[in-house]
DNA sequence: TGACATTCATTAGATATCTAACTATAATCC
DNA sequence: GGATTATAGTTAGATATCTAATGAATGTCA
């Protein structure tokens, strides 16, 4: 217990997200990034999905999400749609040519994964996994000092 | 080994970036975010410091830097000085305004090492921190697939 | 049914961050 | 000792992100 732990955090974080960038760099999509990665991510899984729903899976604000789908229609990836259900929302939906970044993808994805588990073994992965999701779901303890 | 520990990274460095803005914007320091929190930490702890030491110290870049330092000097809180030993370098000191926010930040650390380690016990701490450290370590291998 | 509140998405404005280019000074090397 | 290279810092321009405010459609409820 050196009390480090929130350095250790933002290096493997900034580790992750570098590498997640150079990998989207190194496949051609130089203008992308991680947050961009996880629009798609959705989108190959379900088809589609309102703002709403991409907001809430890339834990980003409802105004970054818009910006982040505006860049991706621009670049030609994803399509707007009303919704036809409610007219609130809006559905977005890949495009043929997003879903011929499928393949690409899949295979950053698993280049990742590998990155991230490297030089851990089995145990000790599902250890650094279990530990993290149990310091997550620690309720917040209030902020004000006690006397 | 589920394969989302990037998940659990970042969510579990957006919890800690989250409620030491919080802490910062509770003492009162509503315009800081945490890399002002860096600079300050390293002021705090050397007395002046040039601009490249910060920027290693907070892992920004140079521009960054710049325009933390600027933030921060603007609010009274550093000052700069060119350094007498090397013309190039620019040294930044604490001012007397500065100074008076160590307690509040030596309290807003002990609490935000408090929240961090909220929940798990002294051995899983280490063991955290231990893993994340041999995760940190491990070379990052070559990005291309092979064949 | 009509007033009010809720939800979805966008716009406006601000900030922290980056890369690339620039200036100025110091160090190195024939 | 003068040319070249390296280092320190800033400026310029771009991007991802946030909060607050706005507009439009839906839900609620008396």
């Amino acid at each position: 217990m050196k009390g480090n732990l929130g350095h250790l955090l933002s290096l493997a974080h900034e580790r992750a997200e570098r590498r997640l960038s150079d990998e989207l760099a190194a496949a051609g999509l130089k203008g992308l990034a991680p947050s961009h990665g996880d629009v798609l991510a959705l989108l190959f899984r379900k088809g589609e999905a309102t703002m709403h729903e991409i907001a809430a899976f890339a834990r980003r604000t409802k105004p970054t999400t818009t910006i982040l789908v505006d860049k991706l229609e621009t670049l030609g990836y994803v399509a707007r749609k009303p919704s036809e259900s409610d007219a609130r929302c809006t559905v977005v939906r890949l495009t043929a040519e997003g879903e011929a970044l499928r393949p690409a993808f899949e295979s950053i994805s698993r280049r990742f994964v590998r990155f991230l588990y490297a030089g851990l073994s089995r145990e000790e992965s599902e250890t650094l996994e279990r530990l993290l999701e149990k310091s997550l779901s620690t309720p917040n303890q209030p902020k004000e000092n006690k006397p």
